[in-house]
RNA sequence: GGAGGUUUAGCUCAGUUGGGAGAGCGUCUGCCUUACAAGCAGAGGGUCAGCGGUUCGAGCCCGUUAACCUCCACCA
């Protein structure tokens, strides 16, 4: 079926919803060919809170980029589509929605919420669904899955249960990172620590036994009704009399041991700390080492508990600033100082989090972190990053990194496979409750939703049945995902896989930045610089879109959202639309490609083929290492420069020859190494790329099923690409001479070459043509006596007579100048070729063309200096 | 405190094992040349942050300084 190309490249047109649907509906994107090697990469699934942004638009373009091109190499290419619950964030939207039906989670229960997160799920599965299709990704929706799937679920609960029995899993009591707002514990990296300005509070206490005062500071007040003792160092002089004494805590009156730790730096503060073990992660190891009891102060959601005194169900800020007044009026308070400190705040619900004293679940993670570690020096089990400064990233954090808490107090997650008897309080970990199930509670806390995340790369694919798709598809080849989330998810996934799998999770990873606006800001709610990649497409369509973001930046760095630039690349487009457009108007009614005959090639048409086996070989190194940006500037420069600019105009004289045989090679030409751009493009530009494919002589129903391109003209001698290379430069003086002497572009004139090896005199004879059709001029040979306007070419100098309008005192001048910039050139090559290292040191290679070039640029002061002198002669 | 990144044209950024500095946008000049005025043909514009080193040769490698930016870990 052959499409004609519209006038106007319209993106809304190409982008048709329905070409996407057909390209799905084909299964042009579900794998499974046999006879082809397996590729597989698995989509970072975005979570179903909301609509995608910028950076899913960047990250799984990317990927598509790599589908795209790996399957036109021939690969069986998978790649899974799938979306995560992503447990707080989403029970955080769906309390939200509730909240504005004036209701919460607690008046319908937990078998209700979650139907309503469920209906959450399917709306916004349903959005993301639309949006990767406006992308134009190349997703395997049969393979589709989702974290809460049943099959993911089974996974989840054999590692659970797998970890638990090496005992990798343990529940135990200890500080966690505390969410009061979500009311729930969270993990280390789950805490965005930010500077604030907080204050250092000083308070008298009263030594019991001697009546001294003691002065002990805290930035945490509130905390004080968990206090049960107070610590100094063993060394400290200043208070070796009252070791082992007590200290009367000024909210309470309580009588707290002094006690020596030598965690205590003497330097700093007074020497002296209150020690709260239910509040403070260094308090709790204090306390452990001294078996010291811990007293929580707080309720979970962040109010003060009955240890409080009056201040019971306060707010813990609100208490803070009430207890300072009331210490202050009670003269315990010596002094209030500003004090810049880093406090951990929820990176969900951005309140401060409390680290608080819990029992929970957590992975050990020291085992389990080597085992990855060890491998990462075997360079056939290793994770490869791309750029490789993330591998530093990610061993640091790997070698010290803590033990991973995993149970969350939220409904919408992966059920904790635990139960607890009723009576005696044991525990049992399995995927069923016992036998006698009315006898068991199962835990109600669920999961930390990057633990199913960790098992996507196999969980995906069936595990834990032995599928074929597994066996097939694992390990994946590339992992692509942004540096943010290196620790959440990518070494999770590492040191999970090698658990389950004994195997890295995939061979690469490619990192990317973060989008950010013009600016250079992070795209943020708070600051309203967000940009819905569906805006972008409405206006400049999808294939612009991409080609923007996905050229514009070096793996590992951010990029800026600049509009001019999604512009620049709608131009682009436009640009390779037009030239298929005239490609096509000059292409027979019903060619196919048997009538593709390169057999009478002409140096031009050879010079833009060598050229595009230059670029296609350029272009496959660029991919394989995935350096798409210098993908884009080479694809860009070629298309437009070489084939647009040059090729394009210079086919223009074959096209009208009278030959049919330089006819046709000039069309076989143009539409070659057209169809060999539209497949290179293809990746980057996936509808554009089909719509002119199926526009031009085409072999496949879609580009979809294209093979990438092969050399074409492989053995071209080199002189006819210098050649080429001379007429270019020639072409480019006759401009250059026309605008110095403000003729318009269309005058006819004549030109005389100069050339010190005579061949373009003779060699070809289409150069009439192109020169006329080129520059309007026209080529003579002999010499005459009229003053001529001369300019320097590489191996010669191009004439042309205009003695009418010349102005020799310019001319002059800029002979002048040339020979200035002439005679450095030759102090330069001199120079290099007389330093007897260079010489012994430098590659042969290098000296030649050195050589080379400092000849020609003798040759050319020679007859710059000729022209010189007849120019003053006529002066 | 530890780790990393950035510094190249007015702006945003490329620059692939070290061998004469590039693009897009913007600026200036001239063109409606029948694929494209969202275009064509030209032009101008940079001590590649500073200093030192290695090298025949450094934007690129090493060291150092400065500015800006991340991440990780922290002290009551």
């Amino acid at each position: 079926m052959k499409k004609e190309l519209a006038a106007k490249y319209d993106h809304l047109e190409v982008e048709k919803e329905h070409v996407y649907q057909d390209w799905v509906q084909q299964g042009y994107f579900t794998a499974g060919d046999k006879s082809k090697d397996p590729f597989c990469i698995v989509i970072p699934p975005p979570n179903v809170t909301g609509k995608l942004h910028l950076g899913h638009a960047w990250d799984t373009t990317l990927q598509d980029i790599i589908a795209r091109y790996k399957r036109m190499q021939g690969y069986d290419m998978l790649w899974v589509s799938g979306m995560d619950h992503a447990g707080i964030a989403t029970q955080a939207k769906v309390d939200e929605r509730l909240k504005q039906e004036g209701i919460s989670r607690y008046d319908i229960g937990r078998e209700k919420f979650l139907e309503r997160a469920w209906e959450w799920k399917e709306e916004y599965a349903s959005t993301i669904r639309k949006q990767w299709a406006k992308l134009g990704l190349s997703l395997d929706y049969s393979r589709e899955r989702f974290t809460l799937d049943e099959g993911l679920s089974e996974a989840v609960k054999k590692v659970f249960i797998d970890l638990y029995k090496e005992g990798l899993i343990y529940q135990g009591e200890r500080i966690i990172n505390w969410d009061p707002k979500a009311k729930t514990a969270l993990s280390n990296i789950e805490v965005i620590h930010k500077e604030i300005e907080g204050a250092m509070y000083t308070f008298t206490y009263e030594v019991v036994e001697t009546g001294q005062l003691l002065e002990v500071a805290t930035t945490r007040p509130e905390t004080m009704f968990g206090d049960v003792c107070v610590v100094v160092h063993p060394d400290d002089e200043r208070y070796q009399a009252i070791i082992g004494k007590h200290a009367i805590n000024p909210v309470n009156g309580d009588h707290l041991p002094i006690i020596a730790d030598d965690y205590i730096e003497i330097g700093f503060g007074t020497g002296a700390m209150k020690c709260t073990p239910a509040h403070d992660p260094n308090d709790f190891a204090i306390g452990e080492r001294h078996h010291l009891e811990k007293i929580i102060c707080m309720n979970p959601d962040g109010t003060m508990n009955e240890k409080a005194g009056k201040y019971v169900g306060m707010d813990r800020f609100e208490c803070r600033k009430q207890l300072i007044k009331d210490m202050e009026a009670q003269g315990s308070l010596i002094k209030i100082e500003k004090h810049m400190h880093q406090v951990g705040h929820s990176e969900r619900t951005d309140v401060i989090v409390e680290p608080y004293l819990s029992k929970q679940w957590f992975v050990k993670m020291k085992p389990l972190a080597e085992e990855v570690l060890k491998n990462q020096k075997i360079e056939d089990q290793k994770i490869h990053f791309y750029p490789n400064r993330f591998e530093k990233t990610f061993h640091q954090w790997l070698e010290n990194i803590e033990d991973w808490c995993i149970s969350r107090q939220l409904w919408w997650g992966h059920r904790i496979p635990a139960w607890y008897h009723k009576d005696t309080g044991e525990i049992y970990v399995g995927e069923e409750a016992p036998r006698d199930i009315e006898n068991w509670i199962q835990d109600e806390d669920v999961l930390d939703t990057w633990f199913s995340s960790a098992l996507w790369p196999f969980s995906t694919l069936g595990w834990p049945q032995k599928t074929e798709d597994l066996e097939r598809y694992f390990p994946n080849d590339v992992l692509v995902t942004g540096y943010d989330i290196i620790f959440f998810w990518v070494a999770r996934m590492a040191f999970q896989t090698r658990y389950c799998m004994h195997d890295r999770p995939f061979k690469d990873v490619l990192i990317h930045g973060l989008v950010r606006d013009a600016q250079g800001r992070k795209m943020s709610k708070s600051l309203g610089n967000g940009i819905d990649p569906m805006d972008v497409i409405k206006t400049y369509g999808c294939d612009a879109m991409r080609f923007f973001l996905t050229t514009n930046s070096t793996p590992g760095q951010d990029l800026r959202f600049i509009e001019e630039k999604v512009e620049s690349s709608w131009n682009f487009i436009n640009k390779i639309w037009n030239a298929a457009r005239f490609v096509l108007m000059n292409v027979e009614e019903g060619m196919t490609c048997a009538d593709i005959d390169l057999s009478h090639v002409s140096m031009v048409d050879k010079w833009i083929l060598y050229r595009f086996d230059q670029v296609l070989k350029n272009v496959t190194a660029n991919m394989e290492k995935y350096e798409f940006a210098l993908v884009g500037n080479e694809l860009y420069s070629f298309i437009w420069d070489d084939f647009c600019s040059w090729y394009i105009e210079l086919s223009k004289a074959g096209l009208q020859s009278e030959d049919d045989d330089i006819k046709c090679a000039t069309r076989s030409t143009l539409v070659t190494v057209l169809s060999g751009i539209v497949r290179l493009l293809h990746p980057f530009m996936p509808f554009v790329s089909e719509e002119i494919y199926l526009a031009m002589p085409h072999e496949k129903e879609s580009i979809n099923l294209e093979a990438w391109p092969t050399q074409i003209a492989v053995d071209i001698d080199t002189q006819t690409i210098a050649d080429m290379q001379q007429l270019l430069t020639m072409i480019s003086a006759v401009r250059e001479i026309k605008k110095d002497y403000h003729l318009k572009p269309s005058t006819d004139i004549s030109i005389i070459v100069k050339d010190m090896d005579g061949r373009l005199n003779t060699g070809y004879p289409a150069i009439h043509a192109i020169l006329a059709k080129m520059c309007h001029a026209d080529w003579i040979c002999e010499e005459t006596e009229e003053e001529m306007v001369s300019r320097s070419i590489l191996n010669g100098t191009v004439s042309v007579p205009l003695a009418s309008v010349m102005n020799i005192e310019e001319e002059i001048q800029k002979t002048e100048k040339e020979i200035q910039k002439l005679e450095g050139e030759i102090k330069r090559g001199e120079g290099m070729l007389k330093n007897e290292n260079f010489i012994a040191k430098a590659p042969q290679m290098k000296i030649d063309s050195e050589k080379e070039k400092l000849e020609n640029y003798k040759a050319q002061h020679h007859m710059a200096c000729e022209r010189l002198k007849e120019l003053k002669n006529k002066k």
